[in-house]
DNA sequence: AATCTTATTGCAAATATTCGCAACTGAAAG
DNA sequence: CTTTCAGTTGCGAATATTTGCAATAAGATT
């Protein structure tokens, strides 16, 4: 079973229906690799058919994230990616200056979802956690940088 | 020193310039209990001159933000709230599926900061991290909720 | 296969946020 | 106090995203 299908059985196993355009977003955002915009996805989809309208990818991204199924990063300059959480998990370390990203181990977040739901009986969706802060070479001539 | 001066102070030491506008925004952002998005500070701003707009209230914010001096939470479903560091620390936990925020210790952060610094040589702004995740309650409803 | 129920889509309008650019004004220097 | 110049503002236009609503069509039922 291709990792398309398992996201689309996913889906009409939680009673949502298969339509061609959820079939076609799901197949672009599921091949896609990496991360992908909204507009990216769409696109994607657009040259395939013309029966998708970019609403309709929004919603349905939104709804893969909802489930679980995929996840949403806001990678602070005001780009916003998704995946499928079938691709690795990582932390991104986005830098607040100057919109760098950097992928660090997902492991160190290991104690942390455990805690969490120890203590609040929250399921933390760690596998694309966004952390904003400063990247070195930003903290090293934070004086000048407007 | 107030709050308020601190902020501006930042501001004026990083080569700033101090305009009534910013000001009065930072303010407001100061003054404000707990999280304010950028609407509610534009409001409350209007309220006492109309020589603010809404983009230099976003302006404001933004540089507040990147230069460390305020923190930026995107709730999920669309809220985006700013809070001055001011503001004591924690993790926001936001669940994917009601959108209920709940407060968490964010001590549970300490190692995790230590270890993106060591590792990573990345300074995390670990005061206000937004987690998304489930809620128990959502957890345990899953499959009912469209 | 026809029917029925209601989830889903497309479209256009509403929101939220950002950006380009000309006019304006802090604050440093004289 | 005036000048100067780069940093800021306001405005309107561009972008990004969401939403209301009528039309459409999955998938269950018969």
């Amino acid at each position: 079973m291709t990792h398309c299908d398992t996201l689309l059985q996913a889906l009409r196993d939680l009673g949502y229906r298969i339509t061609p355009q959820r079939e076609m977003i799901v197949e672009a955002i599921a091949h896609a690799s990496g991360h992908a915009t909204a507009e990216e996805i769409f696109e994607q989809v657009k040259t395939r058919t013309k029966y998708v309208n970019l609403a309709t990818v929004y919603r349905t991204l939104d709804l893969l994230v909802e489930r679980g199924l995929a996840s949403r990063s806001d990678l602070w300059d005001g780009r916003v990616v998704y995946t499928t959480m079938h691709h690795g998990p990582h932390i991104h370390l986005v830098c607040r200056q100057c919109g760098g990203t950097y992928d660090a181990d997902h492991t160190l977040l290991q104690s942390l979802g455990d805690q969490l739901l120890a203590s609040y009986d929250f399921t933390a969706d760690l596998q694309h956690l966004s952390i904003i802060g400063l990247c070195a070479d930003c903290r090293n001539k934070t004086k000048n940088a407007h």
